[in-house]
RNA sequence: GGCCCCAUCGUCUAGCCUGGUCUAGGACGAAUGGUUCUCAGCCAUUAAACACCGGUUCAAAUCCGGUUGGGGCUACCA
């Protein structure tokens, strides 16, 4: 049986990098009906922290990438400490004093006295060579390699230690991971072969790079997964975007759903070329999931944005504010977007663009405004089509173009030059804030 | 510096393994036009790539070698 892991340190947020590396592994284990392992590296004490290991959990269970087991180093502390014990009852490693500066160093002589001798691995030069899924053969020669630390002075275990004594003891047999491991591959295989271990399959994963090229960070964009989340990106469109940077369900596709693509993948048609993380693509996949998401859902995930801009909604039925998402639905980019584009919606104090106001209201509209103000209360059937032909016939009777009235009209209503079809938003605004906010532009 | 990885439109990619069907396909973005109401929505059109050099072959984006460029690693961080 599969089982994979995802092995992140708690030293910071789950990022973009990460996360695509943990989708990879999630979406191998769920396509072979293995098991995705969830194992925190939290060997450095001093680094780790409580709030970035809530947040990675966090941010995994909102993208929905379930965990079958998990593990944390630091409780494993002896397991290596035994390990590293028989390795050097074997004579494969040995022992050397603490370095003298981190002695020296130490904040006091209680941390001091704490020091030990570190426990070093011996690197026997030889060629070894090991079967990548996505990249094929790769050959090192360890003489290039220094002797390795096993466990440190301060009796934690240093990484590539620790990984192999713990994907050997969690039976995992396919190492998916980031490119940037791919010359700590020859160092692990030599200590599984001191254990005499079987060596797993690796496959290692491209990097995700910012616009500079360079390697994503904070300076060319958000890295955090939760930044995304409080962006107002829904997660089906951040896993389908993550998913499409170094691999392709064919046949043109780009929106994919994850079931569909736990049917399709295989770790071993992933790309070997680095991606650059595009924002543009991004927005774009995530206004293709909002456009089809289910409305009730969708209110439900505006909630957060809706609190967060001090929109208030209560004051109005559900059906309404299904309504007014429905209108805006197709339009936007980010969740975020729809407290700052719908605040018309559902209160009169809304944001009024200057250049907009500018550009269609310096002039005065007051007669042609109480003119459609006063038919507009009129009208009895009160729809989208009478509305329209109301409005279409005061234009007749004004001689005006349609666009010489629209423009005015949409600015005084919702504060704004983009939106919505107009009728739609005179239907659901209704008569009397129609009338009010028109009424309000009349000079006396 | 040493070692390792990578190389198709600006970006993500299809094609590469199993050479000919590729005058290289799609998507994002861009530009242009349309949408008897706006656009950041929708529709249409256009521009845009096999890094370079050599080899193998009747034939190379595809196989091989080199060059160049980019990235990673080179910690008692993970």
């Amino acid at each position: 049986m599969v089982r994979v892991r995802f092995a992140p340190s708690p030293t910071g947020f789950l990022h973009i990098g990460g996360s695509r590396t943990a989708l990879f592994n999630w979406l191998y284990a769920r396509a072979q009906g293995g098991k995705f392992i969830l194992r925190i590296e939290d060997t450095d004490v001093k680094r780790s922290k409580q709030e970035y290991l809530d947040e990675i959990l966090d941010s995994l269970s909102w993208v929905g990438f379930n965990w079958d087991e998990i593990y944390y180093q630091s409780k494993r502390f002896e397991i290596y400490r035994e390990v590293a014990e028989r390795l050097l009852k074997d004579g494969k490693a040995y022992r050397a004093s603490p370095l003298e500066t981190d002695v020296e160093g130490a904040e006091d002589d209680a941390e001091a006295d704490k020091k030990q001798e570190a426990v070093i691995f011996k690197v026997i030069q030889q060629k070894v060579s090991f079967k990548d899924l996505i990249h094929g053969d790769i050959v090192f020669d360890t003489g290039v390699i220094k002797d390795q630390v096993l466990i440190k002075s301060d009796g934690t275990p240093a990484y590539n230690f620790a990984c192999v004594v713990d994907d050997a003891a969690m039976n995992i047999n396919h190492v998916i991971r980031g490119d940037d491991h791919i010359s700590n591959t020859p160092k692990q295989i030599l200590i599984y072969q001191a254990l005499n271990l079987p060596v797993p399959d690796f496959a290692h994963l491209p990097l995700i790079l910012g616009k500079d090229g360079g390697r994503l960070s904070k300076r060319t964009g958000a890295t955090a997964i939760s930044d995304y989340r409080r962006m107002g990106y829904l997660p089906e469109a951040l896993v389908n975007y993550l998913l499409l940077l170094g691999w392709s369900p064919g046949g043109n596709q780009e929106i994919i759903d994850i079931r569909e693509a736990i049917k399709k993948f295989d770790i071993k048609d992933a790309n070997k070329t680095a991606a650059t993380f595009d924002m543009d693509k991004l927005n774009w996949i995530n206004n293709q999931y909002i456009k089809t998401a289910d409305t009730l859902e969708l209110a439900a995930a505006l909630e957060p944005f809706l609190k967060e801009q001090n929109l208030d909604v209560s004051g109005f039925g559900k059906d309404y504010l299904l309504s007014v998402i429905k209108l805006f639905q197709g339009r936007l980019g980010t969740l975020k977007d729809f407290p700052a584009w719908a605040d018309f919606m559902f209160k009169d104090d809304f944001v009024i663009d200057e250049q907009a106001k500018e550009k269609h209201l310096s002039r005065d509209f007051s007669r042609e405004f109480k003119l459609f103000a006063e038919r507009l209360n009129a009208l009895d059937p009160f729809d989208i089509v009478t509305i329209e032909k109301c409005f279409r016939d005061l234009l007749t009777e004004l001689g005006l173009q349609s666009r010489e009235l629209i423009h005015p009209v949409r600015v005084a209503l919702t504060g704004k030059t983009i939106g919505p079809g107009l009728f739609e938003v005179l239907y659901y605004l209704g008569k009397e804030r129609v009338s009010r906010r028109l009424l309000a532009w009349v000079k006396q």
